[in-house]
DNA sequence: GTCTATACTTGGATAGAC
DNA sequence: GTCTATCCAAGTATAGAC
């Protein structure tokens, strides 16, 4: 989270631990394969916060609402878990990568796969919204990942030493999705 | 931009310049004075592309089309010079990276100062839309981190390759404004 | 399961010929 | 201004003791 993949070297995170190399590679065959590891518990815990709200989705709830709660969740997960999540942004990066080994690149492939599937949560809701009469001026694909990346953008900027509170993290959540879902209208 | 500042190496880098490491070391001090001249043409594009609009305020226009004005300026310019730009998204993750001379560090700071004073463009435009009633639910800097955000997510997923007309760009931009003037009203 | 010691490779940077 | 040759540091990974 901290310097990125290839600028921390597995002495950075032993010394973290208070080992040494030896703890790790007992643990993680690679340095990939601790990546990976923390990449998947990312993408766990996305799917964790949006899938519940999703599915609750005919409890009388109208579609706008429900994608603006999937949009909250997911904007809350990201503060909450922004060790993981700043992780999981790397793995677009190291995907056009090359030199590896046929099993490093099949994982690689299924995280890819995990995060298409996360947008695709996303990109049904908004389907039924252009199908509804919203959304009269972009794609489905284009406005899934312009919403999505306004809310993705916080992992470049947000910094979560400086404000620890629960209930601040919820409200900075919330201000992200009400000019996402509102834009500038009066 | 592909394979970001660490996985590159001055070889590759001469390599796609049909040349070896003296050539490259005959122009720039070291590695990051290359990534530093990269990242400042990144930030002088981007400017160019904006402030020009910013100056044309007074002429008619309302404030709220200005800033549409300037989020497609800016959506455009990024989508155009994707290669500098892409360069430019990671000066923020060296930033907070210990390790360099003071005149790096120097550096540096006056590159993210520059980023900052950029994004103030927004932000100016946003408050005087606050005071006109508009973004009653978000502070100025997290809409203006928001509105930027699902414009620079771009960086993350669109390639240049696949799509390669400038009328196509524009479109696209357009779309990703649209999403964000417009929210998710009918 | 954790440590120390070390093998091996990559890559940033420099020297010096042309 | 560009090349070849080389130095040196950093970092991944392994071997083997405890």
């Amino acid at each position: 989270m901290r310097q990125g993949y290839h600028a921390t070297s597995i002495d950075d995170i032993a010394r973290a631990l208070g080992s040494t190399k030896g703890r790790v590679y007992h643990h993680f065959a690679s340095k990939i394969d601790l990546f990976f590891a923390v990449h998947r518990e990312g993408m766990k815990r996305l799917f964790d916060a949006v899938v519940p709200v999703v599915q609750k989705e005919d409890t009388g709830q109208s579609t706008l609402e429900t994608l603006e709660a999937m949009l909250q969740a997911h904007a809350l997960a990201l503060l909450e878990h922004h060790t993981y999540e700043s992780v999981v942004v790397q793995g677009v990066h190291l995907h056009r990568f090359g030199a590896m080994t046929p099993e490093e690149r099949q994982t690689l492939d299924e995280l890819i796969a995990s995060r298409d599937a996360f947008e695709s949560l996303f990109k049904g809701q908004l389907a039924r919204l252009k199908k509804a009469g919203f959304l009269r001026h972009a794609s489905v694909s284009v406005a899934a990942k312009t919403l999505l990346g306004g809310i993705q953008w916080s992992l470049v900027w947000y910094r979560p030493d400086q404000d620890t509170s629960p209930a601040s993290r919820e409200s900075l959540a919330r201000e992200m999705v009400n000019v996402l879902m509102h834009g500038l209208v009066r």
